[in-house]
DNA sequence: TCAATACTTAGCGCAAGAGCTAAGTGATGG
DNA sequence: CCATCACTTAGCTCTTGCGCTAAGTATTGA
């Protein structure tokens, strides 16, 4: 379980950036090139290029060049992988509301002894 | 949908840490106070305070005082819009998908006329 | 072949993050 | 009522994140 824990510090740390998520938002409809990603923020192409590898060493997307056109493309895994974390969360939580409903039907069933 | 992104930011900040998260873990099995939170951790107090203070500001956890002691306590809202935003992705990719199956369906159906 | 295109590299500046120590505050317990 | 406990504040490092400009490289289209 806990060997998740130290792959998911790089992912969160990507998406904690409101740019990089909507990087994520438009590759969620498909590949697109360096210049197309880049074209609606306000920003150097250099400081976005960052956003890019950050995005890429995270592992959330990947890319690769023909000619001089670098095309990035979402991956799935890290993501399942959150969802996955955030499942083992609810799991948690959830055990301890079942525990609390089981106190709580616990003392009740005292009390009407 | 768009208004969630702004608090996202704070949340997969808070998210981005190794003893964030392990706090987080901990106290999905019931609230705990700031020193048993922080036996488990090789850090200074006062360093680890500023996690709790970050958890608290991102909204993840709530705490309050009573005497000397300060509760911590696990907030759902914040990994419910985390969850809503991770849906909102698939969502975009699914429907990605569909449109590519039906793409290579309607290729197919004119292959084989 | 040569200018334009699409990145890419190098390097700077400022703000935040993550850790520390030292010293302070305000309950509790004996 | 005084010592101890449980934080809390102040202030210091060092690193990383996020932006910029200027200049460089490698394709490509005319």
């Amino acid at each position: 379980m806990d060997y998740h824990s130290e792959i998911l510090t790089p992912i969160f740390q990507a998406l904690a950036d409101p740019t990089r998520r909507a990087v994520i938002g438009r590759l969620g409809r498909g590949p697109a090139s360096i210049s197309d990603l880049a074209q609606p923020f306000d920003m150097a192409l250099p400081s976005f290029m960052k956003h890019i590898r950050f995005l890429e060493e995270s592992g959330l997307i990947n890319t690769h060049k023909h000619g001089r056109i670098r095309t990035c493309t979402l991956e799935r895994k890290p993501f399942q992988m959150v969802e996955a974390w955030l499942a083992q969360q609810r799991q948690l939580w959830e055990g301890r509301t079942d525990r609390l409903e089981q106190f709580v039907l616990a003392q009740h069933t005292k009390e009407t002894e």
